[in-house]
DNA sequence: GCCAACGTTGGC
DNA sequence: GCCAACGTTGGC
């Protein structure tokens, strides 16, 4: 099982909006790399840590689960959707989501502060400055650490 | 709201 | 293929 993070805003869709919903689409993700980890390496059952960006305290809040597969992303055909994209092939779609489902939201949030300043953290992606990436890879070391740091219920 | 860092676009 | 201009991300 390979391991995670995938920011999202919290104004937007947040791990509380996925703890009432239970699961969600991941789409919007419209950067090359992002999505050749959803396409190539996420597989149904791999852990994510749940991050809000652009927030208050931005950090991780939780943790999800990939429940399917990589599959086309429906808005970039949609010209109403902000995520359109005129120059997708309809038969070969430029861009891919999965679906994620609830896994747990931690009492309180790992916030980015906290996670940078955690010496068994180093090295971690998200708190590599410039780091933009919304899908990123995270060392099993690092998930561990900060399921630690969170106090969470869920196990490697 | 500002701005640094990064990715993409397009002229050449 | 280079690189300047532009757009986006995301911390602060």
């Amino acid at each position: 099982m390979k391991l995670w993070l995938m920011k999202s805003e919290p104004d937007v869709f947040s791990i509380q909006d996925l703890a009432r919903d239970r699961t969600t689409t991941w789409e919007g993700v419209r950067n090359y790399q992002a999505r050749n980890f959803m396409r190539d390496d996420m597989k149904v059952g791999d852990l994510v840590l749940y991050y809000h960006s652009n927030a208050d305290p931005s950090g991780v809040a939780g943790v999800a689960r990939v429940a399917k597969l990589a599959y086309p992303d429906p808005t970039q055909f949609d010209p109403k959707s902000e995520y359109y994209d005129e120059g997708s092939p309809k038969d070969d779609p430029r861009w891919l989501m999965v679906d994620v489902e609830f896994v747990e939201a931690f009492d309180e949030v790992v916030s980015l502060d906290r996670l940078k300043s955690d010496k068994a953290l180093d090295g971690m992606l998200v708190i590599k400055k410039g780091q933009r990436l919304s899908v990123q890879p995270v060392e099993k070391k690092h998930f561990a650490r900060v399921l630690k740091l969170a106090g969470a219920k869920t196990k490697l």
